[in-house]
DNA sequence: GGGGTAGTACTACGTCCCGTAGAGAGGTGA
DNA sequence: TCACCTCTCTACGGGACGTAGTACTACCCC
């Protein structure tokens, strides 16, 4: 999976934010902080959806963006591809577990358990 | 944390795969299959350096490189700076308990069950 | 002691990604 | 018809990375 730049990333928020699917006009007016040309924007929610992040339909002329995938399931699969990346799964994930805090190593364990019952 | 190109990898997977320091000529010996000049390697061990991933220590003329951490912690540090991505990091978590394959959850549990003792 | 060898530092070039945006085409409503 | 919206196409500048040459220095062997 490649990665995402920083503007990337920000249209990804406002669109993982947004449970409906958005124009390039819409996402625009949501980033006004940076203002940005508007061919700016159509260009990175281009490239978003060319790189597979999101798929788009027609609604009239106008493309509505939305995520392929949930921000989890990004995240998740970006620690699984860090995951890959070792000789040594077992010894990552130990350490990994070591360093999450008291409270997210609780949100694991439920996790797990729960796995564990099906 | 910046990440890495594919020649950096290889370099560190050498270099973590080694238990002692090695110098520049020592490194471009194991990659033969690239056929890189010798200034290559250099710099590349170079940048490494100089972006944290790689000490480096005198022999003679020459420079030991090492790696600055262990690639399991270099491999949870990447898992943890995905996950500071999300806003949601419980769900991101639930879902990456999930998808982690029968074993790795086996390891994931004994290790947040050995956290838990302590 | 002179030439090959090894090692260093510095510089450079091509490519790809990304932020950024303009130009031009074609529809749309006043 | 004219202003406007949206699209597609093209482009440029910067930074990261793969790759390597050059110039200089120190050491070893004959």
């Amino acid at each position: 999976m490649k990665g995402l730049g920083e503007l990337e990333r920000s249209i990804m928020d406002i669109l993982w934010a947004e449970n409906a699917p958005l124009t390039a006009r819409e996402v625009g007016r949501m980033i006004e902080d940076r203002d940005l040309a508007p061919t700016t924007v159509m260009t990175v929610l281009d490239r978003l959806s060319r790189k597979g992040f999101l798929t788009r339909t027609r609604d009239g002329r106008a493309w509505r963006y939305q995520p392929a995938a949930s921000r989890d399931a990004y995240v998740a699969e970006l620690m699984l591809e860090a995951l890959e990346m070792t000789g040594d799964r077992d010894a990552a994930l130990t350490r990994f577990a070591q360093a999450v805090s008291g409270s997210e190593a609780e949100i694991l364990r439920k996790a797990l358990t729960e796995l564990e019952e099906e």
